[in-house]
DNA sequence: ATGATTGATTTTGTACACAATTTGCGTCAA
DNA sequence: TTGACGCAAATTGTGTACAAAATCAATCAT
């Protein structure tokens, strides 16, 4: 059964198409990248593959896909016969996540700050509002999301796909960190004043500031968890696997 | 069959525990790996999986299982479908990259700069020794290699494992870039003069000196590739999807 | 009572078979 | 001769079955 009409002599089929009939495992990966972003999936929780694979009605074969590439997005760890498991960034890790993230996207400001036309400056005020919006209705989830997207479309407006990608990798594996290691006494949040600000100095062509409000915004951030060593108990689970076990009792019944 | 032994009541399975018995198919994923850096496999080059499995005599599960991670790495392109073909980088891709190579080894470089010890400048002078006898004896693919791992290993004594993984990422999508679009008539060397400059610079601690020099060098290796419009059929082949099946006649025995 | 050992269950790794899609070739009409 | 149509071969996608490994619980010896 094909289409009976006529047929197109080319299909210019470059690097850039993309009009893949989603082969069916595309979503058990956004579904589990999505319950990582929001921490639906401590670190270290066990994934089974028949009960995922019974979960969302596929196969094993589509969940071991979806397993291949979180692991190359190291979202997950896959010990060889011992299944896969949410990943837990260790500290040192965490540590140099943040500092590749300052800098990645210290590169980008720098050359969206050079670059940005009006209607960009537009969209990026716009964003900040409806993530303000959301903050202020008490929607953390939703806010979230909206503060991670921003740095992702910071990326994107700054034109190099390469780098996008990359920071688009660190920025998933942000929340992971994030769940490891946040203080839980603290407000955790990605400070939208600041998003203000570095688009007001983008906006003002001024590239130094710019990237110096991004690193500084950055370091708020990493500032905000709680790598220190009064809180060792998190570590030591880290270190035996037992950090998403907590209160996940095997079934007994 | 297990070992009959005392066993270990712990075992420290932390992120960095990578003990795994090699499960069948990194073997495979290596060997394209390495097919892509030596150029022996072009850019466009189709990857047929039955044809695969016999020759690393595994089986399609395997072959899909490394697809997925050379996809992941974007050393191959995997059309719906259509399987799976080396990747072609398309011009402005390539030039992302260079860029973002840039922006990466110009913070790896800073890094090392100010805090390198004299026993990593004494490996990375003989690495660059070996590597210039390399080339002096006419052994360009070992030279290759080595000028290539000169970066790895910059990336990897600076300390940050994530940067570390991510310039490995784009370090071995380069082969594929320089496949592309080299210019065949000028030689084509990651120029090891540059690479002594560079540590002398690092060993000073002369951190501005020391990427500004980097930059340099990444900008000569890209200025030796040839993305200008005098040649555009190179482009045009990739855009029409010819590029590996120069020469490759389907097999009509 | 502690700790190792054995066997059953669970879970993952691999191979294979079938379905769906695409591709290539041959045929036929205009 | 040109172009479309349709069938056959090749190739990929998916589901399932079997084998290997690890985990867990109970047992047994010290």
């Amino acid at each position: 059964m094909r289409t009976p009409k006529a047929k197109m002599i080319v299909t210019v089929s470059g690097p850039g198409n993309t009009d893949a009939p989603a082969p069916m495992s595309d979503t058990v990966h956004e579904r589990i990248c999505e319950a990582v972003l929001d921490h639906r999936l401590p670190p270290g929780t066990k994934l089974k593959e028949v009960a995922l694979a019974e979960l969302f009605g596929v196969t094993r074969s589509a969940i071991r896909h979806a397993f291949a590439r979180l692991h190359a997005m190291k979202l997950i760890e896959l010990r060889p016969n011992r299944g896969a498991v949410v990943a837990s960034p260790s500290i040192a890790e965490s540590r140099d996540l943040f500092a590749a993230r300052r800098a990645i996207e210290s590169a980008i400001v720098d050359t969206l700050a050079r670059e940005i036309s009006k209607q960009q400056v537009k969209e990026l005020k716009a964003m900040v509002r409806r993530e303000d919006q959301a903050y202020r209705q008490g929607e953390m989830r939703a806010g979230l999301k909206l503060s991670v997207d921003f740095h992702r479309v910071l990326a994107t407006m700054a034109g190099n796909t390469v780098l996008a990608d990359i920071l688009d990798q660190l920025v998933s594996r942000t929340p992971l960190v994030v769940a490891a290691y946040r203080d839980t006494n603290r407000t955790n949040s990605c400070a939208n004043r600041e998003h203000a600000e570095l688009i007001d100095a983008i906006a003002a062509h001024d590239a130094d500031t710019a990237v110096r409000v991004m690193k500084c915004h950055l370091c708020n951030l990493e500032s905000q968890l709680n790598f220190a060593d009064d809180a060792p108990a998190n570590e030591l689970a880290t270190i035996f696997g037992m950090d998403g076990r907590l209160g996940k009792l095997p079934k007994r019944g």
